[in-house]
DNA sequence: CAAATGCATCGACAAACGTCAATGTATCCA
DNA sequence: TGGATACATTGACGTTTGTCGATGCATTTG
């Protein structure tokens, strides 16, 4: 799956997070897709449980922290990684050689309210 | 996969929905594998337009008038219907040869809490 | 009962996903 | 400059997913 087709518009130009800016109207085709592809970066328990680890941290956490905490590989922990940081779920800085990750509270804060407004119209 | 990896003890016993009463805690592997299968279900862009078309529709739809709004075939639909069905996003009703479809309004209502206390940590 | 209708299920197939081992890249330090 | 460290990327492999055509099942109707 090619990264850019979960780069929107908004957050090209600068706009803080996800939330396509649904009126509780029909969804079209392309905002299908977009919600989609928020839905399937959690549709992993790793994820899931990565995302929660770095929630719940007040610190930035590096990658070697995230593989230590799990049974798999440091490719695999990556590669959830960059699929997190698609669709702008966490961010990541470098400091030396280490990658620092964290949650995107902008993000994760509109999300629940985008799934609302999409499914509780 | 197995339906009954969907089904909770909650909804066996007859909870209302789905929400495991996750405090803002760490999330388990079991837990995580829960959450994912949720996500999973609207990972994918037909199931979030036949999920917004049910959310929409003051009146049950049955199978051929969604088949009629998608470019699918009734197979798919109805295979798409099933996964959100396991996950009790959506419930169904028989009337004579018709299956009538209408979205879970306690379960999409307690999802977008759901994710905002596991994400919002 | 038999035919027709609406939907579910099955079998097959291509595409996408998750994982690992191996390798590449960037940064720090001696 | 060269080695070491932390992470990203690649290629391969088995598993899962989404779709279709074909078929099966339940219900209504003649």
């Amino acid at each position: 799956m090619a990264t850019a087709t979960l780069e929107r518009p908004e957050t090209r130009t600068g706009a803080p997070c996800c939330a396509p800016s649904a009126a509780s109207a029909t969804v079209t085709e392309p905002e299908a897709e977009e919600y989609a592809a928020w839905f399937k970066a959690l549709a992993d328990p790793t994820r899931i449980r990565i995302l929660n680890l770095l929630a719940r941290s007040e610190e930035p956490l590096c990658v070697c922290d995230i593989v230590d905490r799990f049974p798999l590989g440091q490719p695999a922990i990556s590669h959830h990684l960059k699929i997190l940081r698609d669709v702008r779920f966490v961010h990541s800085e470098r400091r030396g050689t280490f990658m620092y990750y964290r949650v995107n509270r902008a993000c994760l804060g509109e999300f629940p309210e985008a799934a609302r407004r999409l499914l509780n119209a």
